[in-house]
Parts: C-alpha cells; structure tokens; sequence
DNA sequence: GGATTAAATTAATGTCGTTCATTTTATCCA
DNA sequence: TGGATAAAATGAACGACATTAATTTAATCC
C-alpha cells in the first residue's frame, strides 16, 4: 500500500498560498465587488461572494478589510476615481465653449450614475463608516471632481451668464440636479410617461441649460 | 401550603392576549418605526426593536406583515402621507402668487426631508420590494403630490415664465433639484463652507427660482 | 359549551458578519 | 543554514437577526 500526497493546485487547500500563487487580495476585492454590483444590489453581496470572486474565503478579506464597511469604502472611493476619470475624459474632448462643457460635464455625469447604478448609490447613499470622513468633497479626489464643476460655472459667468450669483450655491444647485435627477432614475421614482432614461436625462439636463441660458442680460443695444 | 396564581397584568404573558388590551399592531408597527426613524439609522432598526416599541414579541409582526420588507414598505408609504398633508398644510398657507408657492412648496419639501432625514431616505432610497408598484409616482399618493408641484408650474407658466417648456419634464428637473439637494444634506456630500442646512436650503430654492424668473421674456414695449 | 379559528408566545432554523485557533509559508537573524 | 518569529491563509465557532415551526390561550361559531 502506497500513500501519494495529491499536488494537484487544484486540490491543494494551503493556509498560507505560496508566493507565486499569491493573490493581491485588497486591490481585486475591490474590483471583484466592482463587478458584483454591475449584476446585484450592494445589500445581497456578502463577504462570501465577494472572496469567492476573488479566490479565497471570506476570513482572508479581514486582513485587509477591518469590517464590511471598510470595503465598501474603499469601493465607494474606487467609484469616486472612476467618476472623475471618465470626467477628465469628458473634459479633454470638448471644446473651450463654457456651456458645451457645462452640459457635456452634466451629461456625463448622468452617463456615469446610468451605467453603473448599484455603484452610485454606494457612492451617494452609503452608511456612515465610523472614523472616516464620509463627504466625497472632504477628500482630494471629491474637491478635483468639485473644482471641475466650479470652473465650468466660472466659464459661463465669464460670459455673461448667471451673472452676480454666488458660484458656490450654483454648484450646490447644479450638483443636486444632476444627483437627485440620477437618483430618482435609479431608484425607479419617475413620474410616468417621460420617455426612457436617457432622454430624460437628456432632458433634464437641456432643461437646466437652458434656465441658464436666460440668465444672459440681452446685449445692450449699439 | 397554597399555590397562588398571578393575576398581576405584567407578569401574565398571555399568548393571545384578551379583547381589552389587545394591540392594533398593523398602525402602531407603523408609527412605531417612524418615532424610532427619528433617532436611529433604518438600518439598525431590527424587528425586534419594533415589536419592543409595539409591546409585542417579533413574530406577532408576521401576523400583519409579509416580512420585514412588507413593513418598511408601510412605513415609507406612510412617509408620503405625512409628507402630502405637510404640503397640504403650506399650500393652504400660501397665497395665490404662483411664484410663491413654488418657493413655499421647495421649501416645505426641504423642510420636511431635513427633519425627517432616515424617513425621507426610507422613502426615495427604499431597496425595491418583490411584488409592490416602487415607484410613488404610480400611486394615488404620489400622483396627488405631482400634481402639486404641476400645478404651480402650470401657474407660473400662465404668468409667463418658463415659456414653451414642457411642464412635465420642468416638474421632474425641479423634483430633481430638490431631492438632490436633501439627499446631498442628508447623506454629508455637502462641499465645506457653505452654511448651515437651513440656509443651503433656502439658498438652493432660492437659486432655482431665480432661474426660473430669468425665463420670463421682458415685457413688449408699447 | 365544545370545536374551530385567531393571535400571540417560546423555541428552532438558516444566513451572515466576524472572531478564534490552527496550519502553512515567508522572513529574519544568530 | 536553520530555527524562531511573523504573516496570511483556513475551517470551526459565535452572535445577531430575520424568519418559520410548534405550542398555548382567547375569541368565535354553531
């Protein structure tokens, strides 16, 4: 009789991997989580199917995750980056025209909330985390994604529009427009009969734009 | 030696207990929550808190809701009636000038999510539940507090702001912006240094109906 | 006034977040 | 180089909680 220790990878359950079957545990959680919740809303993911995407058990998060909340948090801010990325993207492609960037920005953004709703609403809808600063715009990457919107609107007051107005409420205001119109959308509270999605946010933003428009004063007369 | 038997209502723990002091448990389940809403986070509120609040044990919960689902879902339909009659109130308040109401109305809206923060995010942040309309906007309810805001707009529209817009997708925007702004307040996505809540709010009202007044072509010379 | 139904209770179950004890691998240092 | 120590995983266990089951008591219906 003969005793034959398997090596196959597949059946070797090691506590400890070694190096080169290493995995970067923290960095694909939160991607593997990214992808989860293009299919699944965050409140049926659990920490099982999170490792399981990953390829490890649930325990293992904890040594890179203090809790739950903390990985959340960390996709909340991998959400936040990818926002601003397709942002600066947005940004390089339009033109110098204030107003067109104003809209592209606003689009885009909607854009962003659309196709990645379970993201979004962890990223404007997520449970305080104790010990860390929840608002977006305390951090570094929320103030580039604020100071975007500021320097549109500083563009179109160079125009002459929204002349006088303080840039900071009309940041707040735009801000809330676009994020009430993708959380209303997202969470299936719009009235009936508007069209589908996107022409709503089309839309919306449109209808905003073009409030802004008639702000102009008419060009004194010669 | 006597066996006496306790007839102290406190210690009797009946299993059903007698028409005298039976509990209505399908409202006070209801309103129950709502008081503890206002102290606690929805998510930390467990069934058995409720049943405590109620004076009853979990499971009797089950005798008048599906699941815990089944009872949010009462409590967020609940959160619309207290909002309605809110408005009903201010709308009685206010005067005929449709510039006002619309000013009234956000506010009043503001007013009530900032007061009532984890029922108003109960109500516009509800996870769907299987087999009940989500949408407000496609019950009687719902459709009585569009109507609110369709008529100001349609009596603005008659005093000859907002010209040739479509008063549905204007309603939707102005929705939008109020929403945003109390989710943004109550989830601290505020950007620092404006204000107190109080006064972003009244500040973002106030921007939108400025805009709103910018749409309103000069009169015609004579 | 006894059978049936209704409405509550305590006990039990299953899921899930989290911690514990253990095992295996890597690293450090004499 | 090799043995002690640290690191990183694992399976098992715990506690909280939603939900269901079994049971008890009150109301209702001939």
């Amino acid at each position: 009789m003969s005793f034959i220790l398997s090596n196959d990878a597949e059946s070797a359950r090691m506590a400890r991997p070694r190096k080169e079957e290493a995995i970067d545990i923290p960095a694909r959680a939160v991607t593997e989580t990214v992808r989860l919740l293009a299919h699944r809303d965050v409140g049926s993911i659990t920490m099982a199917d999170v490792a399981a995407a990953v390829g490890c058990r649930a325990p293992a998060l904890y040594n890179h995750f203090r809790n739950k909340d903390a990985l959340l948090r960390a996709v909340h801010d991998a959400g936040f980056e990818k926002l601003y990325a397709e942002k600066l993207a947005v940004a390089a492609n339009t033109g110098k025209d204030a107003i067109a960037r104003l809209r592209e920005g606003g689009m885009a953004y909607l854009r962003f909330a659309l196709e990645n709703p379970a993201l979004y609403q962890l990223m404007f809808n997520a449970p305080p985390v104790a010990g860390l600063p929840d608002n977006p715009f305390a951090t570094d990457i929320g103030l580039r994604l604020l100071g975007f919107l500021r320097a549109s609107i500083a563009g179109c007051q160079a125009l002459g529009y929204l002349p006088g107005r303080e840039p900071d409420v009309v940041a707040f205001t735009l801000w809330s427009t676009v994020h009430g119109a993708a959380s209303l959308m997202i969470g299936d509270r719009v009235p009936a009969g508007i069209g589908d999605r996107t022409a709503l946010a089309t839309a919306t933003v449109d209808a905003v734009m073009d409030m802004i428009g008639a702000t102009r004063p008419p060009a004194p007369p010669p």
